[in-house]
Parts: structure tokens; sequence; C-alpha cells
DNA sequence: GGCGTGACTATGG
DNA sequence: ACCATAGCCACGC
């Protein structure tokens, strides 16, 4: 994967995470998948944490892992920034995980309409 | 180029 | 449902 590739799959995530709807959230590897890329779910984790993200206009903290856990909660600073964002959009997390993880999940190749 | 690492995932016990 | 394991692959050292 070259800089061009990088920078076009990079664009790309982006452009789905900020389609991702308020109260609902989505994985790293279906990110991954929408985008061309099945087996890049981990730099997709990568990126959303990369300190150019701006996340005001990057829901980054709807983007979860597939079980529903919030594998990437550290990121958002010390007290459960991540969790707070997500309670606050009217979301149930227990210990971590969301509560109605099926229902909640926002698959990007199924819901993006063209 | 080797090696360890990680906001990951699918699978099997 | 929980844990371990093996794939995965860009990145940094």
């Amino acid at each position: 994967m070259n800089r061009f590739e990088r920078d076009l799959f990079k664009n790309s995530i982006l452009r789905i995470v900020k389609m991702i709807p308020s109260g609902r959230a989505t994985s790293y590897g279906a990110i991954a998948k929408a985008v061309g890329y099945p087996n890049m779910s981990r730099m997709v984790g990568h990126i959303l944490g990369e300190d150019d993200i701006h996340k005001e206009i990057i829901p980054a903290h709807r983007v979860v892992n597939s079980q529903g856990r919030l594998s990437g909660k550290d990121a958002f600073g010390k007290n459960s920034e991540m969790q707070r964002l997500l309670e606050s959009e009217g979301i149930t997390i227990i210990d971590d995980r969301i509560k109605n993880w099926s229902k909640i999940f926002w698959n990007p190749i199924v819901e993006i309409i063209l």
C-alpha cells in the first residue's frame, strides 16, 4: 500500500465515519470492508487515533470493535469520554460494551445509499 | 529486512 | 459467554 492508496483509504474511512448517525455505531472491520480493504481493520483504528483527526467533525466515538466493545476508549483522554459521548446519544453501555449491539450496529455497506 | 506492536476479527473449545 | 489462538498488515525501530 503506497502513500497514494493510504491517503485514499484514510479519506474514504473518514467520509464513512462522518455518516454514522447519532445513536448508532459501527465497527472497524465493517468500515474496512466497506472501503474495499477487508483485512485493514487495525488500520482503521490507527487512523482514527491520529492527532490530525478533528473529533468535533469526525464522530470517532461511534466506532467500536466487532463485539460492540469500546476498545478505543483510552484514546479519548481519561475519564471515559468515549462512553460519555455515546451515552449522551442514547446508547447504553455495560462493562465497556454497547447494549443491544445488533440493533445499534450501523452497517455502512447496507445503509449507505449512493 | 527482521521483529514487535496494535482503537482488529473469526473461530474453536 | 469467556478465553486462547491464529491470521491479518502497516508502521516504527
